[in-house]
DNA sequence: ATAATGAAAGTCAATATTAGTCAAAGATTA
DNA sequence: TAATCTTTGACTAATATTGACTTTCATTAT
């Protein structure tokens, strides 16, 4: 029943890779003859679920012997975190990648699963309820900015 | 057996298959030709039958391979104060109000130190950042409801 | 060296595929 | 009869898929 969608798919068969390694390096046109798919939809597979907020880090050559490389990386291993995280964010972020960003927190440790919804849930679309999309962003960004700095005088 | 409209038999459909399973994933067109109503139907069942205060939670996806997902919850046993609370906040708060709620919350056990200043972060005046009064007692309010809703389940 | 060629990956907008909202119309109940 | 609940459908929003076109890079030919 779950993850009906090839994109879904893609992104688990990526990770279950990246579950044993330190990173993937694929073919594009490989994987998308594999799962029958555009090469296109690869870069949106990447787009929509690899990116900086989830913790990974990709990389790529075109032409000849061209790859695209993705590598798990871990947000909190150096000092300044919640500053990179902080940047990541801005002054705007949306729902997808809140969730992302509070996921990776909680995977390294920085909140528990139970602060982990609270965050999600104040941050919720429906939660807020604002029908202008940028404001609903930017006071996503502030409240999980403001929670970020929070931290930093707690620990 | 008054009135067995469509909207109940849905609704006992999908709550037998509640009975045996964890949770129903369902696809909205799908349970809509099955009984042959518009797809909106669904979204009515779901709205008046399996609201958070009975102790489901919904979630959804669009798009291709989209669906929607319903969890039975367990309430807890805080259900009903937390009721009270988000009758009393209605639909805007001061920050004053919400300290006292959430300093409440916190003698009651409901939450600890951590998660209430939490949630102080992210409904203070300057994290919120807006200049409108109302909208930034408005969103406290939601914030909070928000969070007090998730807090009448365990996750 | 330089130019031409081909083999990758990237971008972007069009289209497709879902679910959500809302208000009007209809039905039922008090 | 009034109030409430149900049904319907037009419109909106989110997400996924596709393909035409562009860019980059390595290799080969001149």
């Amino acid at each position: 029943m779950q993850s009906q969608n090839i994109s879904d798919i893609i992104e688990k068969y990526l990770k279950s890779i990246l579950a044993d390694a330190e990173h993937v390096e694929i073919r594009r046109s490989e994987i998308a003859d594999l799962f029958n798919v555009v090469p296109s939809q690869i870069n949106y597979v990447i787009k929509t679920r690899f990116t900086i907020q989830n913790g990974y880090l990709v990389e790529s050559k075109r032409g000849g012997g061209g790859y695209i490389r993705i590598e798990k990386v871990n947000l909190l291993d150096d000092a300044d975190v919640l500053d990179t995280l902080i940047q990541v964010i801005g002054d705007s972020i949306t729902q997808r990648d809140a969730y992302a960003v509070v996921q990776s927190l909680y995977e390294d440790g920085v909140l528990n699963r139970r602060e982990a919804q609270l965050i999600l849930v104040a941050t919720d679309r429906n939660t807020l309820g604002v029908d202008d999309h940028d404001l609903e962003n930017s006071l996503r960004a502030r409240i999980i900015i403001g929670i970020l700095n929070h931290l930093r005088y707690e620990s």
